[in-house]
DNA sequence: GGTATTCATGTTATATTATCACATTCCTAT
DNA sequence: ATAGGAATGTGATAATATAACATGAATACC
């Protein structure tokens, strides 16, 4: 394993070039980012078992945002259970520890780039070709949390998602 | 009808103070809002028919988010079709003509506090009381569109939500 | 090592949210 | 008046998510 195929999976629908829009980061790609997690997980004594760690690597190897009946149905395949608790509850556990996000507007969930980093990320969501980025939003964080402090709202987490036209479908509209 | 019973609904399960914070601004509550719309409809040449209206009403006298099943049974209740796309289409007629936003945390739908001002919103939502306060996010906004532009992706729409604890739960809490 | 306790996995079943496809009716504009 | 489009209604189904409970694995404690 963590072979550095770092092309697509074949079975994939629309081919979303999920990858960070424009100079892609690959340096937090499958296999490296999975070694990372497990270190991350030693370290803070959780528990990646088997179907977490599977779940995670279905995340990365996608690169894109997927849904939990997706993962669902990869994990099966593969000898887990197949029935929807065992994809929500590995895809929560990895939500809940950092090492992906759930994406709301799209029911869907994708691996967390910065894992480890306590990070305040938005969501960048191209509507041509689907593709999901995950960007610094520290500063759109602060603006938020201005904004719930001028009403008196204390704000604990927040989901940030932006619907828009990533760089490489803008050049191809052009 | 029209009738400006501003009280809430007696079914509710969660009392959810949905009103804004603190102050609550009830210049925009049911009856005024709802003539408001009418008056905006008309200048848009939008056609605010009988559901439409009624749905309105629903999400305005309720005075906090419901979701679209909870929409659907006070519609069929008055004698309006009793299918779940009776109530989408509705709802989905009023956000995208601004007069309702879609809570994706939630599942669920607001009335717009704003109708017809072309602002960019934000939502609060109270993890103890489950209130929706809809904010002005002007600078959050625009500290996404700046995020996104830096990795050269055009922000066309945003769903900023926060949860945390409003001002009041805060002070019970205290 | 043995045992209590907790955590993780799996299953069945069901709840909740949302859309499709198609018939009919109502408006609106020629 | 009449054709075209928009709106409403229905039945059916898709897609997403959780509840409830049984079994098995890890851990803690003695
Ligand atoms: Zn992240
Ligand atoms: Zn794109
Ligand atoms: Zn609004
Ligand atoms: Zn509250």
């Amino acid at each position: 394993m963590n072979t550095p195929k770092d092309a697509v999976q074949p079975g994939g629908e629309p081919v979303a070039q999920a990858r960070a829009f424009s100079s892609h980061d690959h340096t937090l790609c499958s296999g490296h980012a999975l070694a990372l997690a497990e270190e991350m997980a030693q370290e803070r004594n959780l528990r990646l078992t088997p179907v977490r760690r599977r779940a995670l690597e279905i995340l990365l190897e996608a690169h894109r945002a997927i849904g939990a009946y997706e993962v669902l149905e990869r994990l099966s395949e593969e000898g887990f259970g197949k029935q929807p608790p065992v994809a929500y509850r590995a895809l929560d556990f990895l939500v809940d520890h950092g090492f992906a996000h759930r994406i709301r507007r799209l029911n869907a969930f994708v691996a967390c780039g910065h894992p480890g980093e306590d990070h305040a990320p938005i969501f960048l969501i191209c509507r041509d070709c689907n593709a999901v980025a995950e960007a610094e939003g520290g500063p759109v964080r602060n603006a938020l949390d201005a904004a719930g402090a001028a009403v008196g709202f204390v704000v604990e987490r927040a989901s940030i998602e932006a619907v828009g036209q990533c760089p490489s479908c803008a050049s191809v509209a052009a």
